[in-house]
DNA sequence: AATACGGGGGG
DNA sequence: CCCCCAGTATT
């Protein structure tokens, strides 16, 4: 059932009634909704990229209290950063919102952009992340679509069962814009999320829903059917991805620069488990997040060295 | 179109 | 143990 079905003004109207009114009742309020604040939602968008939400709050206040601008963001030091970011997981996210305000202050002085494409064009950013930036920001009347919304919006308008799998996303994105109410898309977003995240779950709670009359999956939960999994996920022990963040971490809870050598030792049990920590270790100094050099490594950028100094100083000299 | 990218919460 | 998460960038 994955054609598109065409909304009457009828349905619409209903639709946005009944969940509207739940969301008045049920939305949470998260401080960046109404804050009007397009860095603050900027900073909420990302963080909450693949984070379920207890997560993020806690995340997005360390941030804002670390850097509450985006001038302060751009200017933001890697290893303070990450430390800031610590635990929540795809660090090269923060790295994503400095990079991001550096470019604001260069191309847009110094002010997040309003344009769409001007946003998407911005590290970090991507449909999700500009709706948010364009609804919360500026109470533009943008829809934004996530992994709750795609659920919602697949079941009760395409009567998909998996809609991540099932509806095609052009079909989404029209459905969505159609039923976003003009002037509440703040609103409406984020109670659409919280419905999917609350009500319209995976395994949904059809008895609660307040639109399950309307919803042509209902019959369909109801006879039994059950979503197949999204999409079969690859094991997280013992995977790279695990060991980037024991790197990380253990960068993170060092000083200063590590030996390493030592590092290697405290993390590896055998030379396979080793030469996997060195590999890691290049990976991470090569995206910015790590450095290393003369068998010393660290969290960050590589601070000056004396010598370092000397050179550039003398460079200069030279060059006069 | 697939895969990489953290880490934790919940069934 | 498996599934999922207010996605995005890269291949």
């Amino acid at each position: 059932m994955t054609s598109t079905a065409a909304l009457t003004p009828r349905q619409v109207s209903s639709i946005r009634r009944a969940l509207l009114a739940w969301g008045d009742k049920y939305t949470q309020d998260f401080p960046w909704r109404e804050a009007r604040d397009p860095y603050a939602a900027l900073v909420a968008a990302v963080c909450s990229q693949q984070t379920q939400m207890e997560r993020v709050l806690p995340l997005w206040e360390r941030w804002m209290a670390a850097f509450p601008t985006l001038e302060a963001a751009a200017a933001a030091d890697t290893a303070e950063l990450l430390r800031v970011w610590a635990g929540a997981g795809y660090p090269r996210r923060a790295l994503a919102i400095r990079e991001a305000a550096r470019r604001c202050s260069a191309q847009h002085d110094g002010a997040l952009p309003r344009d769409p494409i001007a946003l998407l064009a911005l590290p970090g950013v991507g449909p999700f992340t500009a709706a948010i930036v364009r609804c919360f920001g500026w109470a533009d009347d943008a829809a934004a679509i996530d992994t709750n919304v795609v659920r919602v919006l697949g079941r009760l308008v395409h009567g998909d069962l998996q809609p991540a799998l099932e509806t095609r996303p052009r079909d989404l994105i029209e459905t969505a814009e159609r039923l976003l109410p003009p002037g509440a898309a703040g609103r409406w977003n984020a109670m659409l999320m919280d419905y999917g995240a609350r009500v319209c779950t995976p395994r949904p709670h059809c008895e609660q829903c307040v639109v399950a009359r309307l919803c042509p999956a209902r019959p369909r939960f109801a006879a039994g059917a059950s979503a197949e999994p999204v999409r079969a996920q690859p094991r997280f022990q013992g995977s790279v991805r695990q060991w980037r963040g024991r790197v990380l971490r253990a960068l993170r809870e060092a000083s200063g620069a590590v030996r390493v050598a030592s590092l290697v030792r405290t993390l590896a049990a055998d030379d396979a488990e080793a030469s996997t920590v060195r590999e890691v270790l290049a990976k991470l100094c090569a995206e910015g997040l790590a450095w290393s050099h003369r068998g010393t490594c660290g969290l960050g950028d590589r601070p000056e060295s004396r010598s370092a100094t000397l050179e550039s100083t003398a460079v200069k000299g030279d060059s006069r």
